[in-house]
DNA sequence: GCAAAAGTGTTAAAGTTACACCCATGA
DNA sequence: TCATGGGTGTAACTTTAACACTTTTGC
């Protein structure tokens, strides 16, 4: 949605293609030096950040809806993805919206009952990415992306801090139930790479011993013959999840501690 | 909403009131024989067995909704309800309605265009009620209720199998992360209940001296002076919550197994 | 006294935690 | 050779799992 003419439509006509008062929030997680990120958009006109949200289609399944989204924006076609709440306490969330910031931001003409000012509650999905094979597409409404740190979120649009609160607070504990490690680590990684990225998720330190120990015990990872250099420094093997192993023990939550 | 006047307005001037395309579906699990058992509905000319669901006025947040709706069914006021999942995908939840059999069934005037008949999500969430304290009220469009063991459910209307599956799956995956026992259980109950009910919940045997071991060195529940008659048997001890301990011990998930 | 349900302790096994030193690498 | 990060094993402790007999009650 880019050219003029594409967004007077959407915003005019998108009632009859979107269902109103619904949208998706995706908070997309991804993992590169050693910091679990999130990727936000900054909104022109709003002038803030926020999560790259979406409508669902009159007659499209809600999964599906949050996959296209995704896809839209991240080029990516098969993610792990889950609906993890949805938001509709907020004072945000009850009012109806100004039609004249609108006006005055974009300079497109609305009527103030347009459906994209109604009322709006929205569904949260946490998404989890290979941070390196992201491209993001920015749009007439977004003129930035960025990744951020988890740990340093800037506050952002309506209550959607909520939300990124809500998604981290949901990935931490369903982080022994859910593919974490799979998704958000490239095929091949280091023991200290997963390591300190269950400690970044869960916000503690795990013993180093005890974590690899387990993981190997478990059967969950293996190791590969092969090292990666990483400078003036010992060269740490790499290792590869055991799929059918992984997924096994994730049903049955059996990865309890490290 | 009982009379014929009453039903007619909420279905042609509802949508002025409620949020379109949206409703909830609560699943209210109470326990009582030994049984966990859900409330449901009979409706009225479609005939079949459902959940008491409802709708969001426009300026009402989300969990005032819930409870809103369960307080109008149930007349509990102060219960516990927690939102698992929004529904979004089955095909009863892509399609619209048909209007013809409303009409028929009814004998009430509707457009095919009517709010009532379009696309609707509904979001999921679970109520524990003490059973006995329950009085459930009908209306023009429900001609029955009734209590089913959760092993015994009917098929049920629309995509509902689906939502009560899931809040059992996730009332079984919160068990020890929520207060279930507190809240489905009396004031006043027997080691002998409370381990029924965990079993019949988890759908698993539970050892019956680590079970109550554990409670009791947890300190989550305290033995009273107290004691039930049960006709010729050994009279077993009451017991009751110790309110605090139990509800830090939920935030930590301390509680791991029995 | 008999049938039915309640109550009670110990022991082996498994899992978890704590902890420190040597190794490999490139500059 | 030095600075930095990687890799490895053992022992104490805690938690869990398995298991059977005696007591109480009302008829």
């Amino acid at each position: 949605m880019n050219s003029l003419e594409e967004v007077d439509d959407f915003v005019k006509n998108g009632h009859r293609h979107y269902l109103p008062h619904l949208s998706i929030d995706p908070v997309i997680f991804g993992y590169h030096d050693q910091q679990l990120k999130i990727l936000l958009l900054k909104w022109k006109g709003l002038n803030g950040w926020g999560l790259p949200g979406g409508f669902i289609q009159r007659r499209e399944p809600l999964s599906q809806a949050a996959h296209r989204i995704l896809q839209e924006r991240t080029g990516l076609e098969s993610i792990f993805l889950q609906q993890f709440h949805i938001f509709g306490d907020s004072p945000y969330r009850l009012q109806e919206r100004s039609t004249s910031e609108f006006r005055a931001n974009y300079g497109l003409e609305v009527n103030d009952d347009n459906w994209l000012f109604e009322r709006t509650l929205s569904v949260g999905y946490f998404a989890l990415v290979d941070y390196s094979k992201v491209s993001v597409r920015t749009d007439f409404f977004t003129e930035d992306y960025q990744w951020w740190d988890v740990k340093q979120v800037p506050p952002l649009l309506f209550d959607q801090s909520e939300v990124v609160e809500k998604a981290l607070a949901t990935l931490r504990l369903q982080i022994y139930h859910q593919p974490i490690g799979y998704n958000l680590l490239p095929e091949k990684f280091t023991l200290p790479e997963i390591h300190t990225l269950y400690e970044t998720i869960l916000g503690k330190e795990l013993d180093q011993r005890n974590f690899s120990k387990k993981l190997v015990a478990l059967g969950l990872i293996k190791k590969l013959a092969e090292q990666r250099a990483i400078g003036p420094h010992r060269s740490p093997y790499l290792y590869q999840f055991e799929k059918e192993a992984y997924e096994d023990a994730l049903k049955q939550g059996i990865v309890h501690t490290y």
